[in-house]
DNA sequence: GTCAACGTTCTTGCATACAAGATTTATCAT
DNA sequence: ATGATAAATCTTGTATGCAAGAACGTTGAC
């Protein structure tokens, strides 16, 4: 796994970030991080370097890093852009997918029936990303794929609260199957406006949540 | 404008990179680099760091930073997502603009205009950016802006070599002119199919260009 | 009691140092 | 002459050191 000391703290403090184990707008002390790994501030620094590259931490000068707050709007912004993307990768996955993938798919897609069914949320959220990275996969798109990823990560806080949501969970594997349907049938523009919708909806999900959260 | 000696690394090889100064697959030697910019190796191996994590340079452990050649294919899956993205743009666009944004976008067609009639290919190159730059600015989402200009700037050198194709600078112009106004009318599927084909010919184009270059 | 100016302390930014792995070169055997 | 092996050299990866700027606390004045 931990090719070098870099990679490993970069992969550490980003999971970290994305867990909430580091909240947004806290400060990342270089020493204190360096303590906490074992090493010294050299590697610390470079990794830090890479997750401001990324986007997930600002680094003021002279005043040390920091993990960013995007802010709810921004996160709005982010699901919008998801939308499109994973949009896009069912309309190519209709299109292009082998039979490797449609067994791929079928068999996330039944891993997300038993779990939704389980009414477990948190193994349905593992079920549900395997689902959607099957159709990145299959859009035969490696860089699609890695964009996608690359977000779905990163807004990964913010979906996982929504799964809590009253019945979040069964409409979602619901909205799976018309996608899978879709998909299989070959229908890239049906598949395209259904996974469209799917991620829009969690991103208008997350203002209601804003906005409950706020009137309070 | 340096605002530390890493950033303007980071600007200064990533300019290197995308200005073709540093050919895809050249070695990044951390030495030269830094006798070069006159730092120590330092600031240098964390500017290499951000590149990897956007994308740039590939990190070979122990052996050194590359420039990463995405080769043909690759590209064209770029140009697919950023097709997407502008398209994504344009929609939102012709829904959000304000009083200042057509200001803006009719200023910088107005600017397509001038140097594409004058023939003045390069000219056109950087009128061309202001005006998807306008597009970009008047979908009022930053985070899509970002991404856009991200993309744009991964794929500038692609898309420089087109404009040198014949007729390719009037043909896009013409198909500039049907985006202004579509977005200007409010029609935001229009808008959006629009720039999306705009930007999908480019990696089709693209594609040709390969095709030929392979056939000799 | 509050506010401001100053000095201390802490943190970052960059340079340098050193160790370990990779590459190259030289030597030797076939 | 060619191939393999070993030594020398070069490069990267990490640690440490030092200087400059920011944060913080203290002291003094009003």
């Amino acid at each position: 796994m931990a090719e070098n000391v870099v990679q490993r703290l970069r992969d550490e403090i980003e999971n970290g970030i994305i867990s909430n184990d580091f909240a947004p707008g806290a400060r990342l002390d270089e020493v204190q991080l360096a303590t906490r790994f074992g090493v010294s501030r050299t590697p610390v620094r470079e990794a830090l370097m890479q997750l401001n590259a990324i986007g997930l931490v600002e680094i003021r000068p002279r005043r040390g890093a920091v993990v960013i707050d995007p802010g709810p709007h921004r996160i709005f912004e982010m699901f919008e852009v998801m939308a499109e993307l994973e949009g896009l990768a069912g309309s190519l996955a209709a299109r292009r997918f082998t039979d490797a993938d449609r067994t791929t798919i079928l068999a996330a897609h039944a891993d997300c029936e038993r779990s939704s069914s389980a009414g477990d949320s948190d193994l349905y959220y593992y079920d549900n990303e395997r689902f959607h990275k099957a159709i990145y996969a299959a859009s035969h798109s490696g860089f699609l794929a890695e964009q996608c990823v690359a977000l779905h990560r990163r807004l990964q806080p913010y979906r996982r609260l929504q799964l809590r949501v009253r019945n979040r969970v069964a409409t979602s594997f619901a909205e799976h199957g018309s996608i899978v349907e879709a998909i299989l049938a070959g229908d890239a523009e049906r598949a395209r406006t259904l996974l469209r919708q799917h991620v829009s909806i969690q991103g208008e999900r997350f203002s209601d949540l804003v906005a409950t959260l706020a009137s309070r």
